[in-house]
DNA sequence: GGGATATGACTCTCGGGTAAGTTACCACGG
DNA sequence: CCGTGGTAACTTACCCGAGAGTCATATCCC
């Protein structure tokens, strides 16, 4: 019964077997790999087998763990939105207004981002399923900044009589650009300090708004 | 050999044959449907023969003109850069400066959008090809908004005391991005009118930004 | 009849997902 | 100290559907 299954392993062979890896660690290797390229390449432009060979592992392997390509983003995006809702809510907390808060927001972001920029990429991947699990994840954490958002953006615009409904609508996107812009611009100039990074908001704010 | 070809066309058979539509007119039949559904659903998630069925015609038809499905995206892409490059061109020589010629440039192209809100998708789609032609159309586009930006942007923290090169860079593409946020914003809310949109937009800067 | 316009049915590649088998580690009895 | 079986980790080789792109053929107008 076991004697000859298949002609299949030949003479090289499939060579298959436990590298001695456990699952937990095979786990956390995965989703950092997975993490990376995600980030790096975009959702829709990444293959399982990349990330398999990124890995240096088999593509079953990465099935095995977490499923399907999706669960595995999932669980990625999962990690990210997790790192970066928390801050934002410790950031909130601080009790800073206005302007301020958003600063403290930035600054607090930038922090977490450190060395790990895949995290805000993979947050906002504009190539990610736009239904299911994933964008419900995503979603709810692109709301929660919204609701940071909404919160300083009603203030700034009372104060300058500005009430209409839609304009703090509108306000409130394109502070969430502006947020996402800083962000993205800054894990593209990877030179620059997040110290240095807070000081040219504060500089830029400075100049621009009207406070 | 010759003889019975195959028994494909069988009963119903193929019923191909010229439906009367000169070539000029079925191209830019094509292009406007494709400007529709690539506008809607992204170049990656649309296929060609979404294309074909909404025009009410066969695929083949389509690479018969346009040789590609990048082909036709470069086509839909190229009018549409065009279209816009021009508006933003005319705005620029219109003279108006600072604060006052990024409001003049949101409102030509708020004009130029109406009615073709794909146009602006279309050039701005993330999921489109990085590389090759059709980026470089975009690009091109997108660089040119880029200029416009920067001579407003350095002018404003020129005045605030701000000369810092990489503030400078920053702040354009903060700028670049609240451009693109409001024009999106205003493709997503089809009930407000041109003239409502820019009045909206001269009251959020009247709001926000110190002259 | 001839050329332009049009199509059904096909091929080919890519990538998600799976089946079945292979190897290493580990506990335990001798 | 040496099997020996059970299980967890791992791989090769495959399936299958979607979608880009092609070929041979069919119809219409002049």
């Amino acid at each position: 019964m076991a004697s000859s299954t298949t002609a299949r392993s030949g003479a090289a062979g499939a060579r298959g077997g436990t590298k001695g890896v456990a699952r937990g660690e095979r786990e956390e290797q995965i989703l950092a790999v997975a993490g990376a390229v995600f980030g790096e390449q975009g959702y829709a432009a990444t293959s399982v087998a990349d990330i398999a060979a990124r890995a240096g592992i088999s593509k079953p392997l990465i099935y095995n763990y977490f499923g399907s390509k999706d669960g595995l983003f999932e669980r990625v995006v999962g990690e990210a939105a997790a790192l970066i809702v928390t801050e934002i809510e410790r950031s909130a907390r601080l009790g800073a207004v206005g302007v301020e808060r958003g600063l403290v927001t930035l600054d607090g972001v930038f922090g977490v981002l450190e060395g790990r920029i895949w995290t805000w990429q993979v947050v906002n991947d504009p190539t990610a399923p736009t239904t299911g699990s994933i964008a419900t994840v995503q979603d709810a954490c692109r709301r929660r900044l919204e609701e940071l958002a909404a919160e300083g953006v009603g203030e700034l615009l009372r104060l300058a009589g500005v009430t209409d409904p839609l304009d703090v609508e509108a306000m409130t996107a394109v502070w969430g650009q502006v947020f996402a812009t800083l962000v993205t611009w800054w894990t593209q100039h990877p030179d620059v300090t997040r110290e240095q990074m807070t000081a040219r908001c504060v500089r830029l704010f400075d100049a621009v708004l009207a406070r």
